[in-house]
DNA sequence: TATGAATGAGCATTCATTCAT
DNA sequence: CATGAATGAATGCTCATTCAT
């Protein structure tokens, strides 16, 4: 087993190449699962793609699930870490929900992988990923919260009543297009338009907010 | 080989008894492979569940992918036999989308099982499984369809310019929406509001919609 | 799996070829697990030395432990049948004990595979044997009772006190100088004689049960 | 390669972490061995029991088997060690018996991890334990001799015919009930009397010494 | 139609062993 | 001396598939 060390100590050379091949056969493995699921994802095909034997691979990873885990959260790690953070966003509400829309979609388009990973180890939801789909739902959690935070900016400018309420509303509903959207480039991916299901998502969201205000208004 | 075509006969005791088992088996394959995906799902598994000897799964299918595509084929007869048919749909536009958005809810809450086998077999794009993805392209195509007329029919009173395309535009929104509400109830079943998720798309849908055609009056 | 019919019908041409596999595999199974003990036979050696593949090992049986309790539980039944049963014994007693250690010795010297299993697996003490064990108290309870009843017999004559608990005594030292013998005859074959030790414990024990008497009458 | 040849001259203090490392390793190997068998017994296993990484196993013996022969060679050291000295024996063969009798088998109750061991290592005759195999007769010979020692001084007052000859005949069979009754022990712990059987041995082979003293004045 | 049996490739995992540091 | 990392063969077991009856 891989001990990692918690000591904070300089890595020696050959500690170095254990992290180096580590990192490999991560990329591998997410790579691999992505394509084809826990299930149909062999070690022998890990071990072929990232170059290492699969005696290797187990003195890394205590089990295929386990590496499964490592490969969700690295994954989560990277994604998060592509993503603008909050202060580098525009202060002005609308530019800011523009944004977000804007980096999160580009985001799928470019690095589709880690979400079709996440999506499908959910779905799968065999017996032994039990870690993994703790580490998807922690993804899901950071992610909708930092939705609800941009939508409860955007929605600051309007005085509907349940404001708070509204905004985890709306972040629900745009977690759910992003999902959707992706699913659907998967299955037509000449038909569908990621950026344009957005858009047009904003753009009806926005129209409800100015509805509601109107009514409360009236 | 297996499956001779329906001729037009009485079914002997011994046919009968034959597709019984049959339908065991998709029974039995749907299931399992919507839990564990196809890569995850085993014959030995199938023959467990339906009962039936393996060797009997090779008399009825020529192959595991044989037998996925039928049973996504099966179930996405079943799935278009619980929606309600057109003509049974009310003639007001608004009661039109209502009904549709209560019933597509209801049939992904109620039977969520072959929603799941298509997600699946979608995102694993496994090697062996083209005729199954075939047939998701087909479920999805008409689907689509169905969600386009309906669309058009509610935009009809609103007299909004490209209103054929717009509506096309929301019947992928919708059908997106479907899928990322239903992954979501997946990955946070106690915190996921199906129906709530279609009632707010709607409502921000129509005034969208209303939306547009006050900007043209103006 | 395969399902032993608990029916009374004549087994068909195949199913009589898998009895005839089944036998050939516990033989290669026990004949190895004799010599290597359980842990140091692999089902590929099994495979190899029964001239089945190793899947078909797995038709038969469910696990490799599996497999060795069948082969301890048919080499236990062999051994037995290879045993005179009591009622074609010598009704005197002291031809009586003889004819025992005679024809055990023999056995012993005949056919020692059985013997080694037993032992070996007695002392292995894996996590997975739990059943073979059983089946190894099984046996050897039987043996016992077995050398109860002669020793019983052939302390009739003799009416020393306590006879019934001295003859249980007898039969359980008999019993080990057996196991002793066996594995003396292992360790040093060419200096082991196994059938002088029988002769000699049995002339030792006579002589005891004569001096008790003879105390006894004192 | 690992031990150099024990030179007269004080071990440095890195030598003494070797020596004890070493030590750690063979009590680990023998516990294990005397479990599962050589064969059931990984190098992974020793490892993880004696806290020494298995480079470092390798570092002190060149094999499994050498590890195997090594753990054998040093158990039979204690247990000599163990055992009383012969100049430390009453002089009167009787108690001189008595007490070897009942210093064995209270050896062989306290200790039982070496003889387990013994007999499975004997038993399992594997290809690459001949080492092994070779310690195991040393040992055996010299407990033969041992109580070969004892039997002539307990034979002597009685002068029957053959009498060296008969004193080896009762060494090999004590040494054959010590066997027997360390294994009956093993499998029926709760109904095994490990000195009472000892106890009636050394009786009857007394009885017996009487008695053919007794034909021999007749 | 149905099924018991077989088959060999492939599975996740562990093995004994090596080696650079 | 010690150890973290590697390695590829072997392990017990499951796989999709075939086939005689």
């Amino acid at each position: 087993m891989a001990r990692q060390a918690a000591v904070d100590r300089k890595p020696t050379q050959r500690e170095e190449l254990g992290i180096e091949s580590r990192r490999k056969i991560i990329d591998a493995a997410g790579a691999l699962m992505a394509e084809r699921g826990f299930g149909g994802t062999s070690i022998a095909a890990v071990s072929k793609r990232s170059g290492l034997p699969s005696g290797s691979i187990y003195w890394h990873f205590d089990s295929k699930a386990d590496l499964l885990a490592a490969a969700v959260e690295e994954g989560a790690q990277r994604w998060f870490d592509s993503l603008p953070r909050l202060d580098e966003l525009p202060s002005d509400p609308v530019e800011r929900v523009e944004r977000v829309f804007e980096t999160t979609a580009a985001a799928l388009e470019e690095r589709p992988q880690f979400l079709r990973l996440l999506l499908l180890i959910a779905l799968e939801r065999g017996d032994s990923d039990e870690v993994a789909f703790a580490a998807i739902q922690r993804v899901r959690a950071l992610a909708r919260e930092r939705l609800n935070d941009i939508m409860r900016a955007t929605l600051e400018p309007f005085d509907v009543p349940g404001r708070d309420e509204l905004a985890a509303q709306f972040a629900s509903l745009t977690l759910s297009i992003a999902d959707g959207a992706f699913i659907a480039h998967h299955i037509e991916p000449d038909s569908t338009d990621i950026r344009g299901q957005f858009d047009m998502a904003r753009r009806a969201l926005i129209a409800l907010a100015r509805e509601l205000l109107a009514e409360e208004d009236a």
